[in-house]
RNA sequence: GGGCGAAUAGCUCAGUCGGCUAGAGCACUUGCCUUACACGCAAGGGGUCACAGGUUCAAGUCCUGUUUCGCCCA
């Protein structure tokens, strides 16, 4: 015993550890295991009130057995596994006629445990044959041939063997007809004592020897291949054997009716809902549950039997007196208790149920349970009956069921298969916030993910990112102390009110996808937020406040603006990557004492600046033209350029008021944003519909290359217009569909012409055929 | 046999109430060691949304069927 403790100590705190490592903010003080003084209390009192409810019985009946294990099985620790055999179809003679009576098996071993030929009461091919009686092979044994609703006629020849000993159906045909069962293998698996001269063989061997005896005797009729499900133990692999022995069990059907309700009523919700129907499917078919285990580790059963009389006493310590007789000397049952009898107490035995304790009061019942959806019926299910049973109550209001990490060929990660990683290596490679972030990221809602190590990086990549990121503004926050800023004294930029507007959706987003347990898309919004608009966008922008005039208004915004937006990014972030948010925030100044215990962020109605979004797609839209002149027509970062863009309006507006912008993230010397500017002779264009955008360069021109840019874009324009026409055309779509949407086709629509038009006349002028 | 899920770029996956001109990361091509970051920056190429019908003004999205793969239950 004490060596099974040191093992227990071993690797539960493997565990542990890896949990710890990975930053799981666990309530470390009130960790429990299943074998704990106040748990194994608990479990002896629910056997006794069960026990007392009737809802607690011993029984002869088939169970599943494990032969190497020695021990009982509930169903739920059977893998079934599609196997390949065969299907064998053996004569038996028919007394007192020269004729036989065929049946098919799988497992022909059994047959030295028949007791009866079965055939359909509506099948008329062996409506003759019923009542009369068969010979069972080898062992010579007179067995009647009945008629039972369960036989399928269309299975094998529609005559079945029936050997209650050693399977489920033909023991309740068995039971039905009153046939005794007749025991041919023992608890190791090999043929007994019952099986005449193949006693002592074991059951595999068996079925090879029987084989050719029955082949030598002329007895099988025929072989074929045949696919069925063999049950093996979840332990060991070993298959199991269906066996006739008296076990302990509880009936479920009570426990399971409210909770089946509570489903149904919504008391108890499942995220992904799909879930409900395979838990209300597996209750609504629930068979009692096999509970003792033939194992020397676990609850002993609460069980006393009188030596003298054997009568059966459950109480928590040994009796005293017989109720039956004068006897005072007992025996406790030498059965232990199946662990998930333990386990599925766990929600309240762990707040020290059946006492009302106050953590039970405070705690009891929980809201969330975070798990698998392996373990639907197993554990969580029956939290559930337990949690009603015991408690009244529901033991969680939501069940969160996440995917399974499988190996890149979609495999289950297992032992046998050595193809689990460490956490612990993993960590040490990537670091546990990029592992945390990565699985989050990438595990779509209640899917499976396939693991690899590659993919870690996004989440390595992302967490260096950040880190970066936060060294920038760490540097330029010298001196800022947020506690002293009046934000209305700030005049915010373009980019301040932009980046505010996207932090309060992007918080209003994470919150709602927290709630709903969608924590890919939570991951996904801040993954883009913080690299695709904070650090590609903002910090780029603000670089021309910091490095500018520190005194200039400009800079305190800047200042107020890249703290406000690093304090609660790393705050949405903090349960995704708790170290990293952490080690930040801490720097970041006027930080209290740990992120764990700061405020969740709210995000602000007032914030969100749909004007400022509009004006920064015009921005971006700029930027991103004469970038793509740049790189197209290679001109060195290095390289000063000078550019025109010809527009007006409200992209006029814009453009003019941030063209020191324009300038910085483009490495722009000269801008010339006027409707009047025209294409210098030299240029390279980049046209939107809204905008003309010329990059004079003076022998780096090709012209080809430029209409062919030109002449491409025009091509997908003209695509697009053609649709957008086709729509419009339509009175249908007109009179049908919602005017909002119409009237996004109308602008589409103008866009494209725009477009168009323009493309085509910058074509004609570089004299390429941009005409119709 | 019954149930559930998946099929979208080379790969892994988003795409929530049907309104898209289908997105991201990785990989790929080109240029750049631009004083936060080469674990990076900028630009670019890449799609018959498995197939066949149907509903609808409108389908990657809804319905029916088919195929392939995976899981659960018997």
């Amino acid at each position: 015993m004490e060596e099974v403790w040191k093992w227990k100590a071993r690797y539960g705190s493997t565990i542990l550890k890896q949990l710890q490592l990975l930053g799981c903010s666990c309530d470390w003080p009130r960790e429990r295991f299943t074998l704990d003084e106040g748990l194994s209390r608990a479990v002896e009192e629910v056997f006794i009130r069960l026990y007392d409810k009737g809802l607690i019985y011993k029984g002869k009946y088939i169970i599943n057995w494990c032969p190497r294990c020695k021990t009982a099985l509930s169903d739920e620790e059977v893998i079934h596994v599609p196997s390949k055999g065969n299907l064998y179809y053996l004569k038996y003679p028919i007394k007192g006629a020269q004729k036989h009576v065929t049946v098919a098996t799988t497992r022909p071993e059994t047959m030295l445990g028949d007791v009866a030929v079965a055939v359909s009461p509506k099948d008329s091919r062996f409506k003759a044959l019923v009542g009369k009686t068969a010979i069972l092979p080898f062992m010579r044994r007179e067995m009647p041939i009945i008629a039972d609703d369960y036989v399928d006629p269309k299975f094998g020849t529609g005559a079945v063997k029936v050997t209650p000993a050693h399977d489920v159906n033909d023991f309740e045909i068995g039971r039905r007809h009153n046939l005794a069962p007749i025991a041919v293998m023992t608890e190791d698996g090999k043929m007994s004592d019952n099986a005449g001269d193949f006693a002592g063989l074991d059951r595999f061997e068996c079925r090879k020897q029987l084989l050719e005896a029955l082949e030598d005797r002329g007895l099988v009729a025929k072989t074929e291949p045949y696919e069925y499900s063999i049950g093996h133990c979840q332990r060991c692999d070993t298959v199991v054997e269906p066996f006739l022995s008296d076990q302990w069990f509880v009936r479920m059907k009570p426990l399971a009716q409210p909770a089946i309700e509570a489903a149904k009523k919504g008391t108890v919700k499942f995220f992904p809902k799909r879930w409900n129907k395979v838990y209300l499917q597996w209750l609504e078919g629930i068979r009692d549950w096999c509970i003792s285990r033939q194992l020397w580790w676990g609850h002993r059963m609460p069980i006393w039997y009188c030596d003298a009389c054997e009568e059966v006493h459950v109480s928590r310590t040994r009796p005293e007196k017989c109720s039956k007789c004068p006897g005072t000397s007992f025996h406790q049952d030498k059965d232990v208790l199946d662990t998930w009898f333990s386990s599925w107490l766990w929600p309240f035995s762990t707040l020290g149920w059946p006492d009302e304790t106050e953590d039970l009061k405070y705690f009891y019942p929980t809201s969330l349970l975070v798990t698998a959806p392996d373990i639907i019926f197993f554990w969580v299910a029956r939290m559930i009956m337990a949690g009603l049973e015991f408690t009244g109550k529901v033991p969680f209001d939501h069940v969160h069921l996440h995917g399974i990490v499988r190996d890149e060929l979609g495999r289950r990660m297992s032992k046998s298969l050595g193809n689990s990683p460490d956490p612990v290596d993993i960590i040490d490679k990537y670091g546990a916030d990029a592992l945390r972030f990565t699985m989050a990221l990438l595990t779509p809602t209640g899917q499976d993910i396939l693991f690899s190590e590659k993919k870690l990086d996004t989440g390595k990549h992302f967490a260096n990112k950040l880190w970066n990121a936060s060294k920038l503004a760490i540097v330029n926050l010298e001196g800022y102390d947020p506690s002293k800023v009046d934000p209305r004294a700030l005049t915010l930029s373009l980019e301040d009110r932009w980046i505010l507007s996207r932090l309060s959706k992007l918080t209003k987003g994470v919150g709602r996808n927290l709630t709903t347990y969608r924590f890919n898309d939570a991951g996904r919004a801040l993954y883009e937020f913080a690299w695709g608009e904070f650090c590609d966008w903002y910090l780029e922008l603000a670089k021309t406040r910091f490095y500018g005039d520190k005194s200039a208004p400009g800079h305190a915004a800047a200042q107020y603006v890249t703290h406000r937006v690093m304090d609660a990014l790393l705050k949405l972030l903090h349960p995704f990557m708790p170290f990293i948010t952490e080690e930040i925030w801490q720097r970041l100044p006027g930080s209290g004492e740990s992120i764990v215990r700061a405020r969740w962020p709210k995000s602000s109605k007032g914030a969100i600046d749909e004007a400022a979004e509009e004006e920064m797609a015009i921005l971006q839209q700029a930027v991103s033209g004469i970038r793509n002149i740049r790189s197209e027509m290679n001109v060195l970062p290095n390289r000063r350029a000078s550019v025109l863009i010809k527009t007006d309006g409200k992209h006029l507006e814009v453009l003019k008021r941030n063209e020191a912008s324009i300038k910085s993230l483009c490495k722009v010397d000269k801008a010339e944003i006027s409707p009047a500017a025209t294409k210098p002779k030299l240029a390279a264009s980049f046209i939107t519909e809204s905008m003309g955008i010329y990059m004079p360069l003076e022998g780096l021109i090709d012209v080809d290359v430029e209409k062919r840019r030109l002449a491409k874009e025009l091509e997908k324009a003209r695509q697009d217009l053609e649709y957008t026409l086709k729509k419009l055309n339509n009175q249908d779509f007109v009179a049908k569909a919602k005017p909002e949407v119409v009237e996004r086709e109308r602008v589409k629509l103008k866009t494209f012409e725009e477009l168009t038009d323009k493309l085509e006349k910058h074509l004609a002028a570089l004299g390429g055929d941009g005409g119709k």
